[in-house]
RNA sequence: GGCGCUAUCGUCUAAGGGUUAGGACGGAGCCCUCUCAAGGCUCAAAUACGGGUUCGAAUCCCGUUAGCGCUACCA
């Protein structure tokens, strides 16, 4: 069965591109059966930190993909020690001052070949690689050393990273093969890089490229996935929206192509509007009962006092006006806040009116809907009937209520809105309108 | 500098010797419609450049250009 490796280094927060690297190592261990290992790659001691530790986590922990195994490199320098050793003993490394560093053999110079799944054959001369340290002058392994002697004694089987390391390979496999351990299959990832083909850096870029920005900004789990698996990788039959299992059904290292993707972010707007779109999708798919759960927490992050059973009514109202968890609280707002946000009452006017018509409307409406009975049909009966007997037409009747329990002009549909709100709400607040009119 | 990798609409991608170079996002327009969405339809938009090979090249080869990576006792 195969054994896959996601090796992150705790100097950082965990960011998109290496959230990408979680994700294909773990559809192809799930797609074959096998096993997916967790390595925190801490041997560089001075700058891990527990904050980025936690943002691993919390990152990981988020996406939904879960891991079979852990492991931190901290735990393991004796092992890395001793292969480091036993390299050395075989005649194969040498001190170097105090550090201990690799013999490439040049004299002759031979071709190292292996074939990348994603890349494939890759060859490179030893007379193009120098000599490189195994262990630091104070003992302590280097990466090369640490994640060649975990990746033996832990017995992976697919090395699935960026390609950032594709030349890293050449020594690694000087490693394996000094350590008379097997070679396991390599994959290699294109890059994900900014709009100007630039690396992704938190410096440069800012919170776009940490994983948690997206949480908080309400994406989906399984719609980010679903973004960042189609940077880079497609199931070339047009499918765009995949649940989990279509992913794993369909995941190959094959598909994978070869250049760097750009995710397409901008200042002024900081996600790429396809993870947006395809949010929203992802969104539009879910069960009501699953997404009025996952909206509460942002609509009471927002200030808003929320009931399970009011939400649940609202919720398809709004379903398909989100693109994010988080823009519910701006679209929703007027079902959940006491009173309405001022707003403009030239807003009360309809098309080809004026004011006195908006007026007329409002007062009309009021006294339909103090009597109607609030159920969406019935409303719009009521409504539709109370407009011709004004003899102003439907839109002109409408857009004044609209207005007034809403607080502005695009909102969900009229009729299902104020059975949602209820006849004293809807009363109060045609009142409230009446009242700003001149 | 050396070594390596890459190049299809603005972006993500499909096509891997024969297609009007397909889809999606985004953009424009139309339809639907109580507004806003959602949905439907239509349009604009690409094979980096130059040479080969071939009856035929986005696809194979070479070169150029550009971008990226590695070249640490960072990972």
């Amino acid at each position: 069965m195969p054994r896959l490796r996601f090796a992150p280094s705790p100097t950082g927060f965990l960011h998109i591109g290496g959230a990408r690297t979680y994700i294909f190592n773990w559809l192809y261990a799930r797609r074959h059966g096998g096993t997916m290992v967790l390595r925190i790659d801490d041997t560089d001691v001075a700058r891990s930190t527990q904050a980025s530790l936690e943002s691993i986590y919390e990152g990981l922990g988020w996406l939904d993909l879960g891991w079979d195994e852990e492991y931190r490199q901290s735990d393991r320098v004796d092992l890395h020690r001793q292969l480091a050793e036993a390299i050395l003993a075989k005649g194969l490394a040498y001190c170097d001052a105090a550090a201990v560093r690799f013999r490439v053999p040049r004299d002759p110079a031979r071709i190292i070949r292996f074939n990348d799944l994603v890349y494939g054959e890759q060859e490179k001369s030893t007379a193009d690689i120098e000599d490189f340290a195994l262990l630091r002058s104070d003992g302590t392994p280097t990466y090369h050393m640490a994640s060649c002697a975990d990746d033996i004694d832990l017995g992976i089987t697919h090395i699935v990273r960026g390609q950032d390391h594709l030349t890293n390979t050449f020594k690694h496999i000087l490693i394996f093969e000094a350590a008379g351990a097997p070679l396991p299959e390599f994959a290699h990832l294109p890059l994900l890089i900014a709009p100007d083909g630039s690396k992704l850096s938190k410096r440069r870029h800012g919170p776009v490229v940490s994983v948690t920005t997206y949480r908080d900004a309400g994406f989906l789990p399984h719609a980010f996935v679903n973004f960042l698996c189609l940077l880079g990788w497609s199931p070339k039959d047009d499918r765009e929206r995949m649940s989990r299992q279509e992913l794993i059904d369909a995941f190959s290292l094959e598909g994978i192509n070869r250049a760097n993707a750009v995710i397409n972010f901008r200042e002024d707007d900081p996600f790429d509007p396809k993870a947006v779109w395809l949010n929203a999708e992802h969104l539009r798919a879910l069960p009501v009962p699953d997404l009025a759960e996952r909206l509460l927490p942002h609509l009471r992050a927002a200030g808003f006092e929320v009931e399970r059973d009011k939400l649940l009514k609202v919720t398809p109202l709004i379903q398909e006006r989100i693109k994010t968890l988080r823009d519910a609280a701006a679209v929703a707002d007027f079902f959940f806040a006491g009173e309405l946000a001022p707003y403009d009452p030239a807003e009360l006017i309809p098309q080809k009116g004026d004011a006195a018509l908006a007026r007329a409307v409002l007062e009309r409406a009021r006294g339909v809907l103090a009597v109607t009975e609030f159920e969406r049909q019935a409303l719009e009966a009521a409504l539709r009937a109370a407009a011709g007997a004004s003899g102003v037409k439907a839109g002109q009747m409408f857009q004044p209520i609209r207005v007034a329990v809403c607080g502005r002009k695009a909102a969900p549909p009229l009729f299902e809105t104020l059975e949602v709100l209820g006849r004293e709400t809807c009363l109060k607040r045609i009142d409230h309108a009446i009242g700003k009119l001149p």
